[in-house]
DNA sequence: GGCATATACGGAGGATGCCTCCGCTTTTCA
DNA sequence: TGAAAAGCGGAGGCATCCTCCGTATATGCC
């Protein structure tokens, strides 16, 4: 992996001060949209960047272009939150966290989620992208976690997700935090093979 | 029920004009959401709905103002919808039509759910208003049915809602709609008790 | 290193939408 | 029927969006 050379066919090779405006501008847009949601000002975005507003559209010529670019960000972070917690932690406990860093992920930026939600909402690539690559990332904690023999067989890792997404829409009543990392635990306890439970142990229930 | 005598306590009946203004622009407000998403002009919501911009900020003093109203009659609507689906269908097909049109709701109004999530998003009481309100709703087409005996009796309605909730998230991929209708279909067949399988014929696993 | 040029930068300024304010109109109530 | 409360419309000030273009700088070639 030493660059570029042939996947970008003959072109130049980027300005390096473009690519760092780039990643400027985008770190910057994920601090405004977290405080301010989605209606922050762009010019506030650039200010912080420390870049002019007309930088800023050239690399994202529209508020949803830029709303994409962070949202990827954060698929990503999220993705590779999955990959390290694999080597850090056992099976279950791997699995357990990173449903935890989602809730705490909707907690701390609840302007972002908003933001990341409108841009879901109106880019249907967008989404079904995201979906599925937090869904391989999740199914990678699954399946060692079944691997392991600790957890039952029949849950997919969209059921798993869509379960996430549907109890993070509680956010917002007065104590949903701690509700929704309970429930989590919850669930993951759920899944759990109790060997004490000595009747119909791991019973895949007919497979289907 | 003659009238707000008393409740109003002291108060000069409200002009007529003014009620039916801003009924007007909350219906054009519906429309217009509905159409062109969260960020549309207001003052093409007044444009529509025949009134000066002055009177729709009067009703209206802020955006989210207007997005809270045409969201609770939304939600009024599905709940009404619920009330009907009780008189003209028998239990378990009521629950399922109005499954369907929740999801049928979601996928005529693609702006408009992007408006509704921002402002229940910015707004926990009239989200959890509504939740409440939606919650009540399925609960009574829920008891219905399992009164009736034809479903399980471990179904609370908000485990109904979130699923739901969570399903719709979908939204937006190409045949969307179309699959989510069948995992309705499938979800409410789940409940069902089979007459055909005899074991464990809605025994309520320990209910708790 | 030095030069040519593709590439990127910043921000002025026109366009658009938000929201306030106030003079005029309509409705209510006595 | 008349007074006054309530409501109406839209002009205009202000903020933000986004385009456009003259200036600046990195890259690639010699």
């Amino acid at each position: 992996m030493d660059g570029m050379r042939q996947s970008d066919k003959g072109r130049r090779k980027p300005r390096a001060d473009a690519v760092r405006n780039r990643e400027r501008v985008v770190e910057a847009a994920r601090a405004v949209f977290s405080a301010g949601g989605p209606e922050a000002s762009l010019e506030a975005v650039a200010r912080l960047a420390g870049v002019g507003i007309g930088t800023l559209y050239r690399h994202f010529p529209t508020r949803e272009a830029l709303f994409e670019a962070v949202y990827r960000r954060e698929v990503q972070h999220l993705a590779e939150l999955a990959e390290q917690l694999k080597q850090e932690a056992e099976p279950v406990e791997a699995l357990r966290r990173w449903m935890r860093s989602n809730v705490k992920f909707v907690a701390t930026k609840k302007g972002m989620s908003a933001a990341l939600a409108l841009a879901a909402y109106n880019n249907s690539e967008l989404f079904s992208y995201s979906f599925d690559r937090l869904t391989r990332a999740v199914g990678g904690l699954l399946d060692r976690a079944i691997a392991s023999g600790e957890i039952r067989s029949d849950i997919k890792p969209e059921d798993l997700l869509r379960a996430l997404i549907g109890m993070c829409y509680m956010h917002d009543q007065p104590g949903w935090q701690t509700s929704v990392l309970r429930l989590v635990d919850v669930f993951v306890d759920g899944l759990r093979i109790r060997p004490d439970t000595p009747r119909a142990k791991a019973k895949p229930r007919k497979s289907r």
